[in-house]
DNA sequence: CATGAATGAGCTTTCATTCAT
DNA sequence: GATGAATGAAAGCTCATTCAT
């Protein structure tokens, strides 16, 4: 956790240096960031930066929260009341919401991507224990959830398929940014597109684990 | 490519240094794998590291290569006659042949795994481009045939569906992976889980996609 | 160019150190240098050396600009006027002002010859483009401006006198150079010598290129 | 000097070595000439070659002795005579005779100046000593023979005269070289602006210390 | 006389972190 | 709370030379 200092400055200051941080490790992932590129981006002085921060990892675990949240903030209208849709409208709805997610925050995603790729490192590891299953959790609350309700079959193993399912999550919104890097073209038929495969698949795990067959 | 030096050593000797060069990409995929760590736990000069390999990129493809050797000759009496099986039998095999592999061969996977999902870096795109994408080459190329003899609808988006079926056999064997670790106990029940979950991705995916509904 | 660090050191470390890199590039060369060596001279730490200068190169390019202004502070008195005297006088007090230089230089003198005699190497190339061809340029200078007064032959090539006279000026700094190694002897009998010396080329060069004969 | 065993060697390899070292010191110098690229070129083993010289320095001064002899051979039938023409007329031959050597040997003139210009070199200090001071010697023989028979001047300072008609000569070789890279077209103009060229200094070191003005 | 693997000191450069002011 | 100089381990890589076969 980033050390008093670092909340006590003025909030435009810390906003700076976040974002800085969220390009550094965007573009660099956590073992290349530089932390001597980041306070020469921000202009501050070394001494300062470890005055705000106890060492690297702290700003890494730092801007992972933030992204966290900011996702959470994003996603949370969905979540608010998932008992008023059925598992499978949630699920199409959560597909959608974060590939706009990923569509508007390009850089948060980037880092969000490398952690889930890299759970063998030991500051992923760190954040896997606490925080950034928090997707695989999710899924795996809504498939009980729609078990509880008869939506779903009981017999599924809903770590593996909630696994998958984020999975495939992260599987596609990858296949659509390198499609579209470079593709500044009408984003009506790259929405349109997204809908067609989201369909696609809620379609194929509607039929593997839904009741209803 | 290794130098000449390498390939004349005492075949005990180069097979410690491949197997020790496996160990440390697998543990510390290739920016932070050391070329120092390598030679001490060789007990070589380093001087004689640099007469077998160019530079540090060398080991690695070298590394790599063997991988790509070792699971071809694993996975080629499957791909011999792919014209006897149908789609979607094909693919139940590779899924389980892919699962045996990992399993016997646990390091390289990881490396394997490492490449797939590190595609941004210079060393992994110099492999994209002539060796490993023959995952998903190899996923499309069956697709199309499937589609040829009827198998499977002519509409779908070959290269989407196949980076798709490649991302679902990786998480596959990472969650079978992660579910192992220590668990050293009962390999049978863990045969059944897997063919059982195998599959139940088959019927997934032919639901989806094939012609037959 | 030096970081800003190198130049908010204390001046006495800021001189020692450039002391100890013109000592390493005169004994040395560029190529041959070692930073090892130069650390060690200094007792500072490796970290520090790179704070202070981006590279290897940096600090042959600071030594050399350092020698430069000295050089161009040494002779700037006599290029105030140029129009004040004729050409060969000119020529007559650069001779004898850049053995004086060599004289309580040695050392500076000793890289700056390097540098002329390397005209191959890319960083040698690099100070040349900007700097270095001085030597050149201003002999050249003033002969065309001895042309334009009618002192000169207007038919002579510029370029190749002007080289000529700019290596006659090393070669006879050079030959005193050996001639003083460890002479530390009568130095009036020395500055007579220069005087005979230099004169006697004054006369050839005159008799070469002058339109008086 | 080389072992015996590179003088029981074929003399077509022996030749052959002798060609790749030329090669390689002409292109890198002493220092950064590379003993593996030698023995990469010549397709002999690293064994071998140090069977054949005792070390670099070895190869170097052979490679260097070489280049005497040529020249020599070379410009003997000049030296053969000497009492038959006066001072300035075999001065002028010699001019001459260097250029079209140099002009013929490119690559031998190119090692053998890096020696003249590097006197301070530990290596090139060995050569100085016993071999390359040569062309001084020479000229300043000459010189003194020209004094001899009261065609020069008594009063001058041979060994000074001669290092500076020595530079000379190695300067304006050099001129003429970067005038001519690249520049494949016709050669007897370049033949014409030698003899020019020439036929001023002569013209100048005659007014300078003949007896005659 | 040929071979080529072995050696290790040496190179330049990067980096996260500390600490006195 | 700000500063920035100091630190040194570690990185990848080169090279002339030796020596057993």
């Amino acid at each position: 956790m980033p050390k008093e200092t670092f909340f006590n400055l003025p909030s435009e200051k810390r906003a700076m240096i976040e974002e800085v941080a969220i390009d550094e490790f965007a573009e660099y992932g956590f073992d290349k960031a530089s932390i001597n590129r980041m306070i020469d981006k921000c202009g501050i002085a070394k001494g300062s930066f470890y005055q705000y921060f106890n060492n690297k990892k702290d700003v890494f675990l730092h801007t992972m929260s933030m992204i966290g949240d900011k996702k959470l903030a994003f996603m949370s209208p969905l979540l608010a009341n998932p008992e008023e849709h059925d598992f499978f409208t949630l699920l199409r709805e959560m597909y959608i919401s974060g590939l706009r997610f990923a569509h508007n925050n390009p850089k948060l995603v980037q880092i969000g991507n490398q952690v889930l790729k890299n759970k063998d490192h030991p500051v992923y590891k760190e954040l896997l224990g606490g925080n950034s299953q928090k997707s695989n959790d999710v899924f795996e609350g809504l498939l009980k959830m729609g078990i509880g309700r008869g939506e779903i079959r009981g017999d599924i193993d809903t770590k593996f398929i909630s696994y998958i399912i984020s999975s495939l999550n992260v599987s596609t919104i990858e296949y659509y940014y390198e499609k579209i890097k470079g593709n500044t073209s009408d984003m009506t038929d790259w929405d349109d597109d997204i809908m067609d495969t989201v369909n696609l698949f809620i379609d194929l795990v509607k039929h593997g684990i839904s009741t209803i067959n």
